[in-house]
Order: C-alpha cells, then structure tokens, then sequence
DNA sequence: CTGAAAGCGCTTACAG
DNA sequence: CTGAAAGCGCTTACAG
C-alpha cells in the first residue's frame, strides 16, 4: 500500500519508531553493520519497506566522512578515447560501489582548478585527473590543495609526486613511424592534436601536454634511427577539430616534395587526413599512407582499412579506479604505470608511390 | 604561506574563531548571503584564505536541502548521440552551478532501478533519464519512488505524467524513406539497433523504447504512402554492437531479390551496412543506397560521404537541463518537447542499379 | 550588523 | 544484543 505522496521521506527515526527500536538499532540494521537479533532485524526491515526508507546518503557521508564518490575531471567527454575511458571508470567503480562525478575542462586550466575546487567542496573521496598542463599542477598537489587521492589518467606532469595511469606513447608513435620506414617511406610527416595552439602551426607550442610531447619525441627519434630527415614543414600541430586539422593537413601535403605517409595522433587528425587526401585526389594506402591513433569504430570499415595504434582504453580507465581505491584506503600507497600500446595493421599503409 | 600539509582541512569554526566573529557572521560572508560590514568582511576572508579554507558542500546541502548535483542515467556512455548529449548537459548544468553524477545502465532495466535509487539516496536536486523500457517506470514515478524532479531524454514513456525531451524520431524516419522512394527505390530495407534483443531478429520485440517504434513506424508509414512493399525479411533488429549487425546486415541483403536501400538507425548500424556492403562487393550510392541516423564525425569523410538524419544531440541535452532546473525550482512546472531532426544529403544515396 | 542556539539525518563510541 | 548521547559542519530563524 503506497504512502500518499504528499508525506515526506522517512527518516530512520521514523522507520526507528515504527519498529519501536532506538536510532541506533535501526542504523544497524538498515547500514547492515553491528549485531542484531533475526526478530528486531525483520521488524525493522518492515518498516523500513512500509515507509519506502531511503538512507540520507549526505548525513551518512557527513558522519562517516566518505562519500562513495569519485570526481573525474577530463578534457573533453565527447572524444572519443575519453569517453571509452570514462565508462569503464563507471563501470569499476560501481562494481566497488562508487559513483562518479564528472566535470569536463576543455583543457582551459582555469576550469581544471575550478574543477577540482568544487569536487574537494563536495568530499569526493578520491580524483581522477586528465591534466591540461604538466606544469601548472599547484591544485593537484597535497601541499597546496588535495586532501584527497589523486591518480592521473593518460597525461603525466612534471612532478614525480603524483601517481599516474598513461600509455607508452613514445614507443608507440616509435613504432608508428617504424611500421612506415619499413615498408619504404622517407618522407614523413606527423599531424599532432594539440590543446593549446589557437589553429595549427609547425612549431610546438610551449607547455605541450606530456602524451604529445612523447608521441613527438618518440616519432622523431625512429625518423632519426633511420636516417630520414624532420622537415618542419610535414609537421603541423593543430587544435582537435576537424576543419582546422583539415587544413593543417591540406597545408602538409600540399609543399612541393609532400610526405607520402602521415603520423595522426587522434580520431579528429585521422579523419582530417583523410579528408584533405580525398580533396587531393591522392588515394589512401597508394598515394599517401596513413596511421592513426586510436581504434575507433570506423577505422576499420573505412575504404581502405585505416592502420592505427590501439591503446588500451579500458585498461587504463579500469585501472585508474583501482589504484584510486588502493590509495583511499590508504593514502601513502604509490601506484602509476605506463601500458603498451599495438600497432594494428590494415590497409592504409602501402609502399610509396 | 602554505601550512604544513598534516594540518586537518579548517572548518567555518577555524575561519570564524581566527577573524574574531561567531560562525553565523563567518557564514555570511562565505556564502555571500546576509548583511556584514566591508571590514568584518575583509577580515573573514583574510582568515578563510590564510587557512586555505574550503566549504564542505556535505554539511551545506544537509542543511539547505539542496546539493548543486543532477544524476544522469544513461544507457551507454560510451555511445556517440549520448556522451555528445552529455557533454552539452555537464556544460549547461555548470553554467547554473550543478555537478553531474553518471551512471550507466546498458539497457538494463534492474540497472536503472538501482541507479535512481543510488542517485536520490544521494540526494541529487534532480534527475535527468534515458529509460530502458516504455513500460517499467515505477521506479520514475513520483508516487512509488522520486520525491525528485525527472526528465526523460531521448526516449518517453507510456505515462504523461513523466516530462520529455526528445527526437521527433516518426517523421525523421518518414523523411528518410521519402527520400530513398523519391529517386526510385522500391526495395527498402531497415536494420534497427534494439535494446533487448539477444542477437538479432525480424521481428519487433516486446518493450521496445519509443525512439525505435517510432521509427518504425514512421517508415513504415512512409512506405504505405509510396505504394511499396514491407518485406519482413528486408528487416532486422539488432543488437547496437557491429559484429551482430553487420551479420543482420548481410542477412538482409543475401536474400535473392535484396532491398536497393537501407535506413540504419544510429552509428553502428550505419557502420554495420557499410561494411557488410564492402564483404558484398556492392558499392555504396550505387548498388546499395544508405541513410543512418546521427551526423557522426566521419559520416561526411566517408567514401562516398553517407547521408545522414541529424539531431539537435546537444540542444535535446541542453534543453533537459533547463526543464529541469525549471521543474527544481517549481515541481509544479510541467513541460516537454520533441524537437525535429532533419536529413542530411550527402552521396550515400543513388538512384537504384 | 552580529551572535547564541537549534537542527539537517545519520553513525559512533560508550554503557548497560 | 540494545539504547542514550554526542557530534559531523554547516545554515536558519530568532534576538538583540
């Protein structure tokens, strides 16, 4: 029989009274904790029902000082790696009866630290954070701000004081550029996504985020063990967006003497590639060869099969949650690491023309 | 001067104690509510900086009965049309304030009950809902569970009593026929991404979300217009996983007279199409014409770009929010909105072979 | 303009 | 096994 709706939500004073036990006894009852005969268990639990209970979760986390949430602040959610690794952070962490708080930056610092400031005001009990800046960490550091546990995901920064889950981006662009020589190419070009670059340019913009930083070095060092050259002019880096990208790469392939393979490190920069090569008329995998970062769906429906470097999104997300748990229970636990990423081959890399 | 780092985080007694005034002047002036004079002013700030003070919002929304957070409960996170709905609900919840907590539920029907539980036990200020089934909303209706405001997204319910914003997905479908019909198609086929359906089937299952009976219905009707047959086994629904659809996909279009044309209802459908298209030998805008619902990244650097219908995805997420901060403010506020998607032409559609 | 007191709804020792 | 009391950190009337 339902309670009328205009009753308020019962308290566990209420369902206390109804079953005619104190507070205390209801709480441990209802919190599932303490001892309790089988009688004064069900009696309360019947009340409970009766009244359509829902423990207050705010005063529970107020006085056992946990909240059961976890605050996730990441660049943007609707990429496509992001958003793969947020699901499954959703899905750990409501295995270990977590939820999540999720706050998206655009990879602006300002709101990064604004971020932060409202989930440590709501008590989450741990962070996960997707860093803009490898520098400007002030507001990830236990000195000046978190009370709480922070793990990293994707990014590093530039402070061995806080624990991180990435992905071995230097070998993997390595690997990238490898893949290319190896089959003929010496002129290779690189279209990196980059936060904080207006449009695109050749040079890379200071305080480049850890992940491009890597993908750059690890890229130039394969291009050096080979003996091919860096040409400035067949690497752009360009905001994450497909226009600018677009031309960006229109920019790369339209020189005189043009790479006839390109490095994209994410979704947007594949897609650009492909794009711009299409306008060209250069067909992919025989005019100009193409790996990308990132296994999305599309890569490998497109004509022809789009080679990229899978990272293991889920792994990462999952474990980020992990190693925030381990440090909530005990916060002077360090845990970070670095995963492999694969190089899958399809079709969009051939020999040169 | 930072204080060393073993200090307990301050509380408002800390600040009010170090400015000389009582925790209510002290309150006042960090919630910048009430009358305080500049200097009292001044000094309660001075106080709360040098202590780095940060408001615990628990104690805050235990008293004021609100917490600044919205739950969202969604099927997939990770899917395109939903983590860009998303993505436009963080922003426009942030900009009034509101944090959002996630969580997914696959379609799951237990899954959702349990997350608005999770949610109002948390005590959000409102919810905003991708419902799993037209039929099972006990758990959305104000009278057996939510002392909180709902909006549902995407998807309505068999009850008027529950606001919605969504797709006028009828006549997005009806639009899409029209327009395979108009330049001569008479074999249309229909792949349809489906919640609970194991693998796939001709056959609508039972319980299916209003999105896709619409539709359905909605082609079907446009068929009925046209004159032209609907052969049950030119269409299947699916599972929303590629593999299972590009199964269907073949299914549909390995029949001895196999339809000219098929509508695929989000992402991977379209995908699954696509690539079973390619397994077929059939060329796309020629030998098998496509339109798939959302405007996705890719869609228009396909070869040949794919015609899509497109959805207003970041206002249906915007819009929820602002109904429900209407409806938080005013529980009595009722409103609702099915906005119109439009299709976008692009080469995937030909005339028939 | 400022303060003393009560209270939001729980859980946590402490007694018995 | 059960209960009375204190307290988590705020805000809200109510006085003055």
């Amino acid at each position: 029989m339902a309670q009328a709706p205009i009753d308020k939500a019962a308290r566990l004073i209420d369902v206390a009274e109804r079953a005619n036990v104190s507070r205390a006894t209801a709480a441990r009852v209802l919190g599932g904790y303490g001892l309790v005969t089988e009688v004064t268990r069900q009696r309360v639990m019947a009340a409970a029902n009766e009244l359509n209970y829902r423990v207050n979760e705010l005063a529970r986390s107020m006085r056992s000082g946990r909240t059961l949430t976890i605050g996730v602040v990441v660049a943007d959610i609707a990429n496509s790696f992001f958003n793969s690794a947020i699901r499954a952070i959703i899905e750990t962490a409501s295995r270990a009866g977590y939820q999540i708080l999720v706050l998206n930056t655009d990879d602006d610092i300002e709101r990064e630290r604004n971020a932060v400031r409202v989930l440590i005001e709501k008590r989450v009990d741990g962070l996960i954070v997707v860093p803009s800046s490898p520098d400007e960490i002030d507001h990830l550091l236990v000195e000046s701000e978190p009370e709480v546990p922070v793990v990293l995901l994707d990014r590093d920064v530039n402070s061995s004081k806080i624990d991180f889950v990435t992905t071995d981006d230097f070998e993997a662009a390595h690997t990238a550029i490898l893949q290319f020589a190896s089959v003929g190419h010496n002129r290779i070009g690189l279209l990196v996504a980059t936060a904080n670059v207006e449009t695109h340019s050749s040079t890379m913009p200071a305080q480049v985020v850890t992940t491009v930083r890597n993908r750059v070095c690890g890229a130039e060092m394969a291009l050096t063990e080979c003996g091919l050259e860096i040409r400035s002019e067949w690497i752009r880096y360009s905001q994450s967006n497909m226009d600018i990208a677009r031309e960006a790469a229109i920019n790369i392939l339209s020189q005189e003497t043009r790479p006839t393979a390109i490095l994209a490190t994410n979704e947007e920069m594949a897609l650009a590639v492909v794009s711009a090569a299409g306008d060209l008329g250069l067909t992919i995998g025989v005019d100009l060869s193409i790996i990308g970062f990132d296994d999305v769906p599309w890569a490998r429906v497109f004509n022809p099969p789009l080679s990229v470097i899978r990272r293991p999104v889920a792994q990462l997300g999952a474990m980020a949650v992990e190693f925030l748990l381990k440090k909530i229970e005990d916060p002077t636990v360090r845990r970070s690491q670095k995963l492999p990423a694969e190089l899958v081959a399809r079709r969009s890399v051939g020999p040169p023309p």
